[in-house]
DNA sequence: TCTGGGGTCCTAGGACCC
DNA sequence: TCTGGGGTCCTAGGACCC
């Protein structure tokens, strides 16, 4: 049983964090109920690349009512339709009551429903990290307190929260379940702790308490590979990971296993910051049945690259690695990558680079899926003089190409960027001579 | 669980430099 | 030069998350 204060648990560097982790609740089925209310207390299967009458793709979002009908996330629709029939096939007869409304993932509609929510969370926050579309850490620290508040025994910290997710539900309708504690790793499994429509506050006191008897996958980090290692050490609860030995921990399972071992105890110095730019963007599709056919994975990979190059563009970001992944029956993933030596915005070299790494390796290969992605980001609005990204690389010159290092200097939109239309003779040779910037280009 | 799409971080080995 | 150590960057894969 855990003391109340726990030798050296007070951080000598002020008062305890307050974070808020919310979490929307089936935010994608909500979403589909916020446009259609008569799904509402109804089975809901949102799926990605699932088409209306057909049976494939994956489920993005099940509604409570339809995991009822063992239906879950990640689930292929066949299954999901096995298990959960679709209202439209049933016979006359049949209970509707055991049918459910499946419908297509409509990401923009989605975006647009969590837009009003980030704006809540970033009127309630001076620190706002999205974690994804449906999720974000809020720093309130100096906006509430873990003082008990005047009438009873819950905190203002408690009564902060409960404000937030009574603004999402009345000015957005859609439910949020929010964990409340000292720091971001427990308000995460405090938010999961009652599900749905949650609100779960664990006192600075409360940590090591509120975390033992968590079963160690819910910790987050835990996924199936580790639970089951653990498992193996008889480690099943966020209890037995903190009284485990951390030199074995760190043994089996590196810095990782420290970093695990200290979350278990309650110990999480990360801060919110907030939500940084992409490190690297990606396109990917799967075939509908794996193929060898050299041209119709060109097609796809060309597509992709057309895609990606698209969108790193339309967010301002240059790249300077391009590269691919082959996902191979049944299940081996491949990934392929070429870094240039200085940073571009060149859809046709995307294009050029993924083919040629296809064609490397993967020409004759049978394949379930294929990728195209661009990493090794940098972003032409922010940085100028004052670095941000990277600072200009090592005044020491010690790096061999030197040559190219001159970013973008500080033309106010990036010139490489936006002039796809004046078509350099040569775009698709050895050396893509577009206007200055990326003739730097060179690849091997 | 025969598996969709978009990400992050970590690790390990090799190349290369001083 | 055949024997180090330190550092960085690159690629590829793995685990994990939503």
């Amino acid at each position: 049983m855990a003391e109340e204060t726990l030798p050296g648990t007070a951080d000598d560097d002020g008062p305890d964090s307050i974070v808020l982790h919310v979490d929307m609740d089936c935010f994608y089925a909500a979403c589909e109920r916020l446009r259609e209310p008569e799904l509402e207390g109804k089975p809901v299967v949102v799926g990605m690349g699932y088409e209306p009458g057909e049976g494939h793709g994956a489920v993005a979002t099940a509604s409570y009512e339809a995991r009822e009908f063992g239906v879950e996330s990640a689930q292929p629709i066949s299954t999901a339709l096995e298990r959960l029939p679709r209202i439209d096939d049933l016979a006359p007869d049949d209970d509707p009551a055991a049918a459910g409304h499946y419908r297509t993932v409509d990401l923009e509609f989605y975006k647009s429903v969590a837009a009003d929510v980030k704006a809540i969370l970033h009127d309630c926050a001076d620190v706002v990290r999205e974690v994804s579309i449906d999720e974000a850490y809020l720093d309130v620290t100096d906006r509430t307190a873990w003082d008990l508040a005047a009438s009873g025994d819950r905190t203002l910290a408690e009564g902060f929260a409960r404000y937030v997710k009574q603004r999402i539900a009345r000015e957005v309708g859609v439910a949020a379940s929010i964990g409340v504690a000292p720091n971001m790793s427990t308000a995460k499994i405090a938010s999961d702790f009652d599900k749905p429509d949650g609100l779960v506050v664990v006192r600075p006191g409360e940590v090591r308490s509120f975390l033992a008897p968590i079963p160690v996958e819910e910790v987050h980090g835990v996924g199936p590979v580790t639970a089951r290692k653990l498992g193996s050490l008889g480690i099943e609860t966020a209890g037995d990971l903190a009284d485990a030995d951390a030199a074995v921990l760190e043994a089996e399972f590196g810095s990782r296993g420290r970093e695990l071992h200290e979350r278990a105890r309650g110990y999480d110095d990360r801060t919110v910051t907030p939500t940084g730019r992409p490190k690297s963007l990606s396109r990917e599709s799967a075939f509908t049945e794996p193929t060898d056919d050299s041209e119709d994975k060109r097609e796809v990979v060309r597509a992709l690259a057309a895609d990606v190059a698209d969108r790193a563009r339309s967010r301002g970001a240059m790249y300077r690695t391009i590269g691919i992944k082959v996902v191979v029956p049944p299940f081996d993933i491949n990934t392929r990558a070429t870094s240039l030596s200085g940073p571009v915005d060149d859809p046709e070299l995307v294009e050029s680079v993924a083919l040629d790494l296809l064609d490397a390796e993967f020409e004759a290969t049978t394949v379930r899926k294929l990728g195209v992605r661009v990493s090794k980001l940098s972003f032409a609005d922010a940085d100028q003089s004052s670095l941000d990204g990277w600072e200009s690389a090592g005044s020491g010159g010690a790096d061999g190409d030197g040559d190219g290092d001159g970013r973008v200097s500080d033309e106010p939109e990036a010139s490489a960027a936006a002039d796809g239309a004046d078509e350099p003779p040569n775009t698709g040779g050895e050396t893509p001579s577009r206007g200055g910037q990326s003739s730097l280009v060179e690849f091997d």
